[in-house]
DNA sequence: TTTTTTAAAGGGATTTTTCCTATTTGTTGA
DNA sequence: TCAACAAATAGGAAAAATCCCTTTAAAAAA
């Protein structure tokens, strides 16, 4: 095998003992071999913008510190939307992988990684283009089926705002006057949500946010 | 250096990628290999009941779905406390560190972790008993130190009790109700909370008692 | 014992939240 | 163009939350 042919992989991670498993594990893959190695989006970012450091897959942890897995799938998105990003996670919720499919990438894999699942899912990429392990898949079937759970998080642009303005410390009348909009209409969006999503008052909404993943702590 | 006297070590981690390099490592300090690894609490409380697995050192994951590391460490303390146990996690913030140590684990290392570190905690484990990374040694003297910050923290049972119940959906008449005390007296709880919180109104609260884990998901 | 502190309650007022119902405006599709 | 539908807006009112100030009783400190 010529090193050549073989396919680049970076890799976006914090955990360095497990980032280095990784890095080793994927070089004794015959296929591919780690181009480098960044520690947070950002590190990424400098890494693909300064140099010609472009990998052909990007293996992208959620949870970091500086510019987290969401952040960077977006902005890997607009910028260079031909590489692949396979996001790496503990979160096996719902919701957290509906939103990093939402942003792009093109497979997910839950951090209880087994070497040979890695390696199938790096082949299936460069191969199909994208990678889902069977609980990815079920989650895709899940959000697919229109049934009440699912209907429920389909929420429009102005209601997300206001889910997020309401978990502030914010009068409704404040966030009325920021969205531009009458604090009746504010008042229509909260009694809808409220119905929808069966909670009885503001700090339901805030714990359904957070469970739901839509604003961070 | 002979089998015997090597300290055994038992990881309770469910990220098998992570928890596998991890046992290579170890294995290849001079003085410490691994004795089992265990996916979770309960896999470790049948394999140190059953058998007669019990190993000198823990290393325990905080993060776990069925039997986390807080449980973990809780029943450890208890029925075993001679064994030592590490914390392993990517959490660093003061509440959580706070916590584990209060459940009685000898040391807290946070999961970016380098060959070198691990040996030393482990040496020091075994050695002195106890193992504290900088940033944790941090966070001890700052909860030691009385200043505003961790006064707030230190509620007064009711008060306790009050924060998590305005948590829930419940009015205030209810919580009253719960916790046998009248409703005016609530409204001082919450009075007093709000000015010492420097916080203006219940979604505050919950997004407090959230930060200093207070109060789980 | 007297003073101080603290937890628990109460009175009363204002603002915010919550609930219901109805109207206007704008967009979309038949 | 007109019906149909959704988004934005309104009015009114009850309930809850918030704020400020006082009082009582018991416990702790002096």
């Amino acid at each position: 095998m010529t090193k050549e042919k073989k396919h680049t992989v970076a890799i976006v991670d914090d955990h360095s003992l497990f980032a280095g498993s990784l890095e080793k594990l994927i070089n004794s893959f015959p296929n591919f071999t780690v181009l480098f190695h960044a520690k947070n989006g950002v590190e990424l970012q400098e890494r693909i913008e300064n140099g010609n450091d472009l990998p052909d897959i990007i293996l992208l942890d959620i949870n970091m510190p500086v510019m987290d897995g969401f952040e960077t799938a977006e902005w890997l998105m607009q910028n260079h939307p031909r590489i692949k990003t396979l996001a790496l996670s503990m979160e096996d919720d719902e919701q957290t992988i509906l939103r990093m499919l939402r942003k792009g990438v093109k497979g997910y894999l839950l951090k209880d990684i087994h070497p040979e699942i890695l390696n199938t899912a790096l082949e299936e990429l460069m191969d199909k283009g994208y990678y889902h392990s069977e609980k990815v898949s079920e989650t895709l079937l899940h959000s697919l089926n229109p049934d009440e759970e699912s209907a429920l998080l389909d929420f429009k642009e102005n209601e997300l705002t206001f889910i997020q303005l309401a978990c502030s410390e914010m009068t409704y009348k404040e966030i009325a006057e920021i969205m531009n909009l009458s604090p009746k209409t504010i008042d229509g969006y909260r009694h809808d949500l409220f119905n929808r999503l069966k909670i009885k008052n503001r700090v339901g909404l805030v714990i359904f946010a957070l469970k739901k993943n839509l604003i961070k702590l």
